[in-house]
DNA sequence: ACAAATATATACCAATTGGTATAAAAAACA
DNA sequence: TGTTTTTTATACCAATTGGTATATATTTGT
């Protein structure tokens, strides 16, 4: 790994936190520089500009999320065991995400729907894999007869993406954790609904 | 009304959408006097800073859509007719509530959270007041004997609130808007299946 | 260890940022 | 209508914005 490379990662782990928590106009290259001790010049010879921070920056707390989700889904036998894995991922980890400024997806969105069409971007194809991963899991249940053959994966996928998503919104913005553990519990209910 | 009022009522008309879209960081004195046609000294003039213009766009978009509810649920005259008519309301006006830069609750809450305390403040007393008017919808269904006495209404707002908040995020970012309306219609069943 | 390639710091840039003093214009009141 | 009060435009401010040219360090491959 080159020394090039090292310091790339160095400065994306350094800002990936404060992109996610002002956004990307409330993320100025001072933020950057104070956050790595580096300067510009270090900062626009291993990155073309901002906006390529911020992508990196987004790229990086998403990739954490989807890498530790990924491993707890690894041990899960059948759609039961992967259903329930997502809840308890995100009952271990929601206060990390917290510690991190929220979901990155949730925050993105919204900063960027309006106004950055790259960010935005990213934003969709990582919103869309997470749908198209919950309905894979909801269809091979169907296809092995371990989900009722009237439940609709779509439905199902958007249902269980809302109940964190905006668990994650009422718990940040109210100040109380117990919104989004209580939507987790209801979402384990609506899991077992589904399945036979 | 005072010439300086309607100056000031104009201002907030102009800019509600364009904070809504870009956010705090991301709307400039020079979009404000822009989309209004008035010069620095007309905006400073009738607000003493930039917040305070985000905190009246703030309060004027939340106003309109909490205007609209309100008259929506005027008629309803049980507690089926009141949680159905705040359904139907998202169904009817949806797409107006995205050609206005989606839910403002949704925006300003990532976009103030760890940034901007006063702004952040109005959303959470929003998004409480929104959330404590359905506890008591279903808290009244409750003592009428409506609602199935096992229900909780804190859970059941909760609920409520992330499939409405949780499917906006979805159709918005990935440009669908059928996941919206999908959501909408198991919020409908959700409804049903806590009255008697 | 040395030369070539790479990476970083410094100093700078024009443009824009939010905000203010002041004078001219327009409303409000008598 | 005349005068006082209020409102708005103009011109300005220091600070900050994202970004660049260049010289100096520091790696890298030999």
């Amino acid at each position: 790994m080159k020394k090039s490379e090292r310091t790339k990662q160095f400065i994306i782990a350094q800002t990936a936190a404060i992109f996610n928590k002002k956004g990307f106009a409330g993320t100025s290259m001072a933020d950057i520089t104070g956050a790595t001790g580096l300067t510009k010049g270090a900062i626009y010879g291993n990155f073309a500009n901002k906006e390529e921070v911020a992508l990196a920056a987004f790229a990086f707390n998403y990739g954490q999320i989807r890498k530790t989700v990924h491993v707890a889904l690894q041990k899960a036998e059948n759609t039961r065991e992967k259903l329930l894995a997502y809840v308890d991922f995100y009952k271990e980890y929601y206060e990390t995400i917290f510690q991190w400024g929220g979901c990155p997806i949730l925050n993105v969105s919204s900063d960027s729907d309006d106004a950055h069409p790259l960010l935005f971007q990213k934003v969709k194809s990582a919103l869309e894999s997470w749908r198209n991963n919950l309905i894979s899991i909801v269809e091979e249940g169907l296809s092995k007869g371990e989900v009722k053959p009237e439940t609709s994966p779509e439905a199902f996928a958007d249902m269980f993406i809302s109940l964190i998503e905006g668990g994650i919104l009422l718990s940040k913005s109210l100040g109380n954790n117990q919104i989004l553990l209580s939507n987790l519990e209801l979402l384990k209910k609506q899991v077992n609904m589904i399945l036979i």
